[in-house]
DNA sequence: ATGATAAAGTTGACGTGTCAAGTTACCTGT
DNA sequence: ACAGGTAACTTGACACGTCAACTTTATCAT
């Protein structure tokens, strides 16, 4: 039972910690933490409400379906986390003149001062994330991750 | 927003997205996708149910306290995974006799099945993934993940 | 012994993520 | 001009994650 080659070792709990996917997943949990309790003490916002009107703020005459192209996020959450947005004052939408299907975002004054607020903070965060990593190490993360990302469309992976 | 010298420019989206959290938010997703897929299609489970069965598989002895110390899944979340995983037959829990409270988990003939039958393939698909960066990009990844998640504990990054 | 404390697990509440179906409005080809 | 398709959102359903309160049982200090 304590032999490394025998398929029931006890260790190989550690080998399965030591998958790179269990890796980013507990990074990615803690990172979300860290960003989650920051904006939460200082904007009162969730993480996703700060994705939601960084976004907005820095991209021109948006609208939901925008949004979602470039960020990725659920349409139908979109939809719910900006009524929200707007109940609470920090997003208005206006309907477009000759598409009355199309909602275009803008923040409030109270959702911009938010952003000018918080988004230098939130630029120190991550160069004080990037500057825990020298030059090199930054650039070959960035390359390692476009490889997996690469690697993540892929379908079947059998030998 | 984010280019500090031109506060309107029209790649402020691009720069936002090369967030180095925004990048590893979006690998994670990918990556979860693939693994769900993968999961749900080649043994019909997915990947919370996984990562719980092929723990109990590699830890000698398990318990949900256990599991929670050593996943870092939330024990709310494992004790209805567990209830699911047992009513369908995946593991079963047996009280201890000593003290009362504690329920030791092992996987059933069914689900060691499936253990045995994915771990191989979930290892194949972790070597296909960590095979398409170089021995240098492997190692500097996992320790530029060290020094990220050691940077997310910290509260505050002002310059 | 026994009362305070704490551990194992359960339950409830609530936000988030994801998929799919539905509604309304526009567009296009005939 | 109008039928079929498609685009912009909305809504519903359900799994997942996270926090905190709760129950039951054990432990420990006196």
């Amino acid at each position: 039972m304590l032999d490394a080659d025998d398929p029931e070792s006890p260790d190989q709990d550690l080998k399965l910690r030591q998958f790179l996917t269990y890796r980013l997943v507990r990074l990615q949990s803690r990172l979300n933490v860290q960003a989650s309790r920051y904006l939460a003490e200082h904007a009162g916002i969730t993480l996703t409400d700060w994705r939601i009107i960084a976004m907005i703020d820095s991209l021109d005459n948006t609208t939901l379906t925008y949004l979602n192209r470039e960020t990725g996020l659920d349409k139908g959450q979109l939809s719910r986390k900006l009524r929200s947005l707007t109940s609470r004052g920090l997003v208005s939408s206006q309907q477009d003149n000759q598409d009355s299907r199309v909602q275009h975002l803008t923040l409030t004054a109270e959702g911009k001062s938010i952003v000018d607020a918080m988004l230098p903070r939130m630029r120190a965060r991550q160069r004080f994330l990037t500057g825990t990593l020298t030059e090199d190490e930054l650039s070959a993360l960035h390359r390692s991750i476009d490889k997996l990302e690469r690697a993540a469309e892929t379908t079947e992976f059998e030998t």
